[in-house]
DNA sequence: ACCTGAACACCGTTCAAGT
DNA sequence: ACCTGAACACCGTTCAAGT
């Protein structure tokens, strides 16, 4: 009995090393409060309901987030280090940030990079609707590519993965056999490089003017 | 007492059931009994535990993902409708999908598709590592741009959002005063248009060689 | 082979009662 | 203002026992 008086910032604390170490199932009510030797009644209290203990946490996990400064000299080269190193920090928190997206806040998470990203984007010459659109796409993207990472680091092994779809003859008949790509496709991916790629090949798509050599591309009408 | 034979393909649909209407947190041993007229215990034999039967519920959705067809003439314009059209399909099943990314399969159930690209990025004339990394490329995006868009339509209005943000004038210094762009990027998400525009980016760049203009496909006969 | 109820060990949450 | 234990209504799972 009679610890020192428990605070709201004390709880959060322990609730976030619970979920650090085994992931969100393992934080309960009542291990918290075994952890800080409370009843676990008083957490209601300072905290409210499980639900609110989470959306706290994930609170703490954005505004963590900080802006980020990109390097480079080209405008493709510095959107593409904002990219990389946004996906350095994210996956330095790998519970929090899942947390952070089942509660639908990974895009207020990510303004701050979006910040920086308008800035890049205008200084490469975008302006109005384009220049948002351009913002958008990469900010998708790398969002986008973090998620689905996370979703492949989860499930390392899988049966059949596309190694063993692709050293076989493939079924489909109309695949086209090339060994080179069957192989390519065998090997695990490199998520890296994969990375850099496809952000710079979509940075530079959105970044560089169309230069119009007889291309059909107009404004696009909705489908 | 006295019920027709319990089978497992009927858990499994009572299942499916619970889950499509309410979500999987709906889907309880107890409230799955009592849906089926069985005993909670009936359940366990038949497919053991609720683990394995949310395994099952997901093998299930990921078998039910069919090959998909391109359609369009030009490669970058067949790719891009491949796209979409496997972003409608997983549209029609939130829920499962959700529960497909948990369990990592995501990339399994994309197998299909991926054959399908595979075919298209070859037809566009890529060959072996590279062609391995466009099809990657494509398939991160698209899966991406999906588990991005289902996290942004499960938290509709943030506070403060992208709106609120952007419609006052700019926190940060050194971010461009663009009025144009401001309005942009204050206006809601079209993700129909983002989409289609991230693809056709993506694989414009991916598909076409830095130079090379009057280079012919090589003919798929496309439905 | 299939199904059952009882029991166990866990949950989150409420509430009246303490100081 | 802060903390408590008891109690409630829920879980998933096991198991011995039925047919």
């Amino acid at each position: 009995m009679a610890r020192t008086a428990l605070t709201r910032s004390e709880v959060l604390d322990a609730a976030a090393a619970l979920v650090r170490q085994h992931g969100p199932a393992a934080l309960t009510m009542r291990k918290l409060a075994a952890e800080l030797g409370t009843a676990v009644t008083s957490i209601y209290w300072h905290i409210g309901n499980r639900e609110s203990l989470l959306d706290a946490l994930v609170e703490r996990t954005v505004l963590e987030m900080g802006a980020i400064a990109p390097r480079g000299t080209t405008p493709v080269d510095r959107v593409v280090s904002l990219a990389r190193r946004l996906r350095r920090e994210l996956r330095a928190r790998p519970h929090l940030i899942a947390m952070v997206h089942e509660r639908g806040l990974t895009e207020r998470m990510f303004l701050p990079a979006q910040q920086a990203l308008v800035r890049e984007v205008h200084a490469a010459g975008l302006r109005g609707a384009a220049a948002a659109d351009a913002v958008r796409a990469v900010q998708f993207q790398v969002v986008g590519f973090l998620l689905v990472e996370r979703n492949r680091e989860r499930a390392p092994a899988q049966s059949p993965g596309e190694g063993a779809l692709w050293s076989a003859p493939p079924p489909a008949r109309d695949v086209p056999r090339d060994a080179a790509l069957a192989r390519a496709l065998a090997r695990p991916v490199d998520p890296d490089r994969l990375f850099t790629t496809s952000v710079r090949a979509l940075v530079s798509a959105l970044l560089t003017p169309p230069a119009a050599v007889g291309d059909d591309r107009i404004t696009p009408s909705g489908p």
